[in-house]
DNA sequence: CGTATTTGACCGGCGC
DNA sequence: GCGCCGGTCAAATACG
């Protein structure tokens, strides 16, 4: 499945750029830096600027132009130090990933100590297809890699079901709902209403499995009765889709590295904390745009793609809630049988459910995965590796830092690694010869 | 004075 | 058809 997304659009092109541009600078690091290499098309530009005056002499020393000669020295020095940065940042990029490789064989053998089955599942299936765990990890370069990505997650999640779907133990699933109702948000929990509600009224799997497509977004429904144009399609879900974050945050906005506007603000019903708008205004037209509804705890939720670069303190959280969504939106894609995948339809409860660290919602208008940040200490936790990995994400809340950290908590890649898991546990659930899914769903009221 | 925020009006979708 | 509600617009206002 294509991912328009135009922002990676930017980012590659801006690659096949740098390479023209490594040319000219007799540069051998290659890298996809990019705010390294704006520094040095800056640089060259200047230089050739400086070459014209100087009637094409790179170097002007010596035409006796003391100013002129400052300049290209402080020009030169300026393309030592872009060199220099050039060389640490790959440095510092590698051990990243290193550091990222050697973390996550370590959760994978925590996993098979302490495991589950269906962790077991997903370790194996991540050793017999390494492109399913790591392309979240790098998400930088996802979108070269969606098509392979998602044949691979579409296979994988039909030979896998059955052991993925050992992951959603009814005890977990009840209590992602209980710590939903049970939050500070004023906002009543429609995410298990709607859940409630559907099951209620669509008894059979055929009502199930179209309910809240014909409630709530009929267009969903017109594309797999109509068999229309599938990418066109695609690309306006794309845009429906929502990435939810929610987290503990005196402050009435997240600071994910973005501008963000407000252009409004509503009541909205049901919650006495006004709902406010806002879109992006790093470029003109972009399509990301989110709403916050401010108490104790701040939701964030994210609509659309950046259609332009981001800064690297935005890359973070622009790519987790980027790849929520594209992950969200693989998992709606009309399967193979012509049905809309049914585990997307109810709220589901997640791998690392322990945390509530992501939910998808189906009661609100456009898919939603929400990511949880607001839990603090680990619920019923017994396993070593959830306590590990829940000290990444609050350790920072608890010391009050919260803004800063967002960036850095969701640059981990054991939150994209546990949302690859929750999806990937939420297709499985939806397999149709799994008996065991409509049986979780009906304990999951 | 330019920019950001506020706030009431307006619009479209949806349910009754 | 009507009213409700979510989302957006745009003029007024605040702020640096």
């Amino acid at each position: 499945m294509p991912l328009p997304f135009s922002d990676k659009r930017l980012v590659l092109d801006e690659m096949d750029f740098f390479a023209e541009n490594k040319k000219k600078s007799q540069d051998d690091h290659g890298g996809d830096d990019q705010i390294v290499h704006h520094k040095e098309v800056n640089v060259d530009t200047n230089l050739d600027l400086l070459t014209k005056h100087t009637g094409g002499k790179r170097s002007i020393k010596g035409d006796g132009d003391d100013e002129r000669s400052e300049l290209a020295a402080l020009l030169a020095e300026m393309q030592d130090v872009n060199a220099e940065n050039l060389r640490l940042r790959e440095l510092v990029d590698q051990v990243n990933n290193d550091y990222n490789t050697l973390h996550m064989q370590l959760i994978k053998m925590k996993q098979t100590q302490h495991s589950h089955g269906g962790y077991q599942a997903i370790e194996e299936k991540g050793k017999r297809e390494s492109t399913v765990p790591r392309p979240f990890l790098e998400m930088g370069g996802f979108a070269g890699r969606d098509k392979a990505f998602s044949q691979s997650f579409e296979g994988s999640k039909l030979r896998e079901s059955k052991s993925v779907v050992e992951l959603m133990e009814p005890k977990n699933v009840q209590q992602i709902c209980t710590t939903s109702s049970g939050n500070i948000v004023l906002e009543p929990n429609k995410d298990t209403n709607s859940k409630a509600r559907i099951m209620e009224e669509s008894p059979s799997d055929q009502e199930f499995q179209l309910g809240w497509l014909s409630n709530k977004v009929p267009r969903l429904n017109s594309l797999r009765d109509h068999n229309v144009d599938q990418p066109s399609e695609t690309m306006s879900i794309i845009k429906k889709a929502r990435v939810s974050v929610r987290a503990r945050s005196e402050s009435s906005m997240i600071a994910d590295g973005c501008q963000w506007r407000k252009y409004g603000q509503k009541m909205a019903k049901g919650n006495p904390c006004p709902r406010a708008y806002y879109r992006c205004t790093m470029s003109t037209g972009c399509p990301v745009q989110r709403c916050a509804e401010d108490t104790s705890v701040l939701i964030t939720t994210y609509e659309g793609q950046h259609n332009h670069p981001l800064p690297p303190t935005a890359k973070a959280m622009a790519s987790t809630t980027s790849a929520a969504a594209s992950m969200l939106l693989s998992g709606s894609m009309p399967s193979s049988d012509g049905l809309i995948n049914p585990s997307i339809l109810e709220s589901a409860a997640l791998p690392y459910s322990h945390n509530n660290m992501a939910t998808l919602s189906c009661s609100a208008p456009f898919p939603t995965i929400t990511l949880d940040l607001t839990q603090q200490s680990g619920t019923n936790s017994s396993s070593q590796q959830q306590r590990d990995h829940l000290s990444l994400l609050t350790t920072p809340l608890l010391s009050e830092k919260f803004n800063a950290a967002t960036a850095a908590i969701t640059a981990d890649p054991n939150f994209t690694s546990a949302l690859v898991a929750a999806v990937t546990s939420i297709i499985g659930r939806s397999h149709p010869n799994n008996s065991a899914t409509n049986n979780n769903t009906s304990e999951d009221q």
